[in-house]
DNA sequence: ATTCTACTTGTACAAATGTACAATGAAGGA
DNA sequence: TCCTTCATTGTACATTTGTACAAGTAGAAT
């Protein structure tokens, strides 16, 4: 897998892009019933989206009796990198430390996650 | 200025109302000249962007002269908060903590500022 | 063989997005 | 006063996004 310069994702397609990263190789049923109780979105727009997603190159599928069965065809880290650096140039200018202040003040993190980022800042 | 729920901002409105908080208040130009050189794009779609953000209810605006001076109308850090969950939700399933990583291990951040995100931890 | 299922493919369609031109109007300079 | 200069407002328009139905089809069940 290589470094293509895809383009962009959009939100519900981000979504559905994770759902596959999570489950590694899956049909459209199985990334609906991966979906969060809250989302409901109908089997037919899941479908969609990932035959956008393949389109735009981000997946590729095998046929498996008759239905298809999506896996990624680029690296997750890949994907992600570029949408962080998208995310960090349009609300904070490309600076990644506001962000990361905002994640440390945010409360969302465990007291043991910080022992682990702090582990991980120590060798960094 | 309290919590409202707005509409989600696009991209391109996210590029430009990032820049309105930098500089507190500003004119189309004002923007424009903010844009950093590689984004090339038209004043007039400056202005659309700033009167889509107005009428989303993120800017208001004076008048001063003939022209119009935006400003923000909604804290930036309630945005940023929903913008960050938002994000969060789609590409890590609202786990901050790869996001954390992901930056920590980036190394779009210098020496000093793992320097003072210790420090920022250490007191959490 | 017939019917039921579970899928895919084609298509739809309103709303949002990205981008921008044209017309209009006021303010300042010649 | 008349022209030039900015700015606003109205409008435009192709594309993308979010969401989904309907028709077709192959395999399973009866």
């Amino acid at each position: 897998m290589k470094h293509h310069n895809l383009p962009a994702t959009s939100p519900a397609e981000t979504e559905i892009l994770r759902l596959i990263w999570q489950l590694k190789r899956a049909t459209v049923q199985e990334v609906c019933h991966q979906l969060p109780a809250a989302r409901k979105i109908a089997y037919a727009t899941v479908q969609t989206l990932l035959r956008r997603l393949e389109k735009k190159g981000y997946l590729k599928h095998d046929l498996e009796g008759k239905a298809h069965v999506f896996y990624p065809s680029v690296e997750q880290d890949h994907v992600i990198r570029r949408s962080v650096g998208d995310f960090l140039d349009r609300l904070f200018g490309g600076d990644p430390r506001p962000l990361m202040q905002f994640l440390a003040e945010d409360g969302r993190l465990e007291a043991k996650d910080l022992d682990q980022l702090r582990k991980l800042i120590e060798n960094t």
